[in-house]
DNA sequence: TTGACATATGTCAAATTGGGCATAATATTA
DNA sequence: TAATATTATGCCCAATTTGACATATGTCAA
């Protein structure tokens, strides 16, 4: 994790919401990139599930994991890689076009 | 990693050249896209950093990596993530839509 | 050829990420 | 309201990923 990623997470930690993180926290462009895309998937991924009728429960079942790291996936946790994101998508079904979409999505 | 990647990397030892991996090693829908991703990543990666003319250990160096990492990267080594993938991507200037671009970028 | 530079591959300790559990918080429904 | 279902959060430690190093292989010009 980098310096600044720390930083983010002692500052949150402290209970600071941390409004424009981009250039409060002077994130470098791709480390502003990357937490957008982490955005954009977890929001994908939630609309999906929800959209789906599933339960985190369920979804974790497809996954092959637990309701608690779909949770965290959801929520944009700092302890979920874009790797996991990826892979929980497909297993909802969405498609190498679909993640790439959903990868480009505006959060701000 | 999944049952069908293990006896993939078990056959390549044994110097089997896997020719369609997609139904040959009864891939699901969803693991024969992150294979493909992986090396669509992997393929803008190279492109985009010989066009930068840069040398595996300068791309290192902005990544702040290592010149064997990037190597594997490059070949799509089943030791690398899509997150570091992509956060070297971005650490050459590529855009979140570059990325998205590259993600749905054909392979076959 | 040799030498210099670039890339590939193997290994390993350290760091990160993951699964699963417990439990808290928050809906939702009776 | 209480009961039930769903989602959130903290923790542990196993598994995976990473950076670094050594070394091998490849490339190209002198």
């Amino acid at each position: 994790m980098t310096m600044d990623a720390k930083k983010r997470k002692r500052l949150e930690a402290a209970g600071w919401t941390v409004g424009d993180a981009r250039d409060f926290l002077k994130l470098s462009p791709g480390e502003a990139a990357l937490v957008e895309m982490r955005i954009a998937l977890s929001r994908s991924l939630r609309e999906r599930r929800l959209d789906a009728g599933l339960t985190q429960i369920a979804l974790a079942k497809q996954l092959g994991s637990s309701q608690s790291r779909v949770a965290k996936l959801e929520a944009g946790d700092a302890s979920v890689s874009l790797e996991l994101l990826i892979r929980a998508l497909l297993a909802i079904g969405a498609s190498r076009r679909d993640v790439a979409n959903a990868l480009a999505r505006r959060v701000a």
